[in-house]
DNA sequence: GTAGGTGCAAAGGATTTGCTTAAAC
DNA sequence: GTTTAAGCAAATCCTTTGCACCTAC
């Protein structure tokens, strides 16, 4: 199957952040992150943190966000307007994302450029060295919802 | 063949902007867009115009590149740093870009979204509206320079 | 003559950084 | 006690916008 649940491990803070230290303003973000679900950008976590820390700091969050990703806790999904998605994300075998438009869901898809496409360019002399797959669409249920 | 010279046409200033009127400095945007060849950020054309018209300001260079995009002339073909990135792109058939982060060089690679990921992610449910790829990697020249 | 383009400067938004204070280990 | 994170503000970076003037058509 193509699409699968995203996967995520349980919410752990102290795994979350990889091997700093774990601050009372950290574990309300990683629980912020857990009411979060899909994608969100830093604005989006902020806000949601906001609730149960009011005064948090921006800069904070975003690094927060910057230990997560560098702890392969939270992967870069995509871009809304000028703005980084993040999501949670395992990490684990090598997949990419489907972005739902309606509520923000996140799905894995199985990478399409490994196989075929990176080697016809190695053929043609080409070495791909990274590549950037980012799907969006609606999930089931906002599917059914907007026709 | 998977990957092929970018499409692009012959640079006709004219039909670079669509249907707008075309000033001075547009051709001279348009000569210098001639010369940076690859994917370049706004800032690169920048640059490469204040050669042929000291002064010209980045608003203008802005305004270009987005009556560009707009006339299918450039595509939005990734970001570094900060910074969006363009390259000259026919539009035409539905494709995607490999980048040489040596040079800058752009080759259209086939779209490997289409087809089996999407049609296995409809009879999961989900509805594909969107989606972004772009390769990163080196030209064959690049790629004998840097072993 | 008029819509559209230019240039400049200021605004805007997202993200980062410097610095001092507080807290984890 | 030492090192790391928080909090706040200022700074930075890319990009857009407002406005008065100019110019292609």
């Amino acid at each position: 199957m193509t699409t699968a649940a995203h996967p995520t491990e349980p919410l752990d803070a102290a795994r979350l952040y990889g091997r700093g230290r774990l601050s009372a303003a950290r574990r309300d973000i990683a629980q912020a992150l857990a009411s979060l679900g899909g994608a969100f950008t830093a604005e989006d976590l902020h806000a949601a943190v906001s609730a149960l820390r009011p005064g948090i700091g921006v800069a904070t969050v975003y690094r927060a966000v910057a230990a997560m990703a560098e702890a392969n806790s939270l992967a870069l999904v995509g871009a809304r307007d000028g703005s980084t998605l993040y999501a949670r994300c395992a990490g684990g075998k090598h997949h990419h994302h489907l972005i739902c438009t309606g509520c923000g869901t996140v799905v894995s898809v199985a990478c399409p450029v490994d196989g075929p496409l990176v080697r016809s360019a190695r053929e043609a002399g080409y070495t791909v060295t990274a590549h950037e797959v980012t799907l969006y669409g609606l999930c089931p249920t906002c599917s059914k919802e907007r026709g």
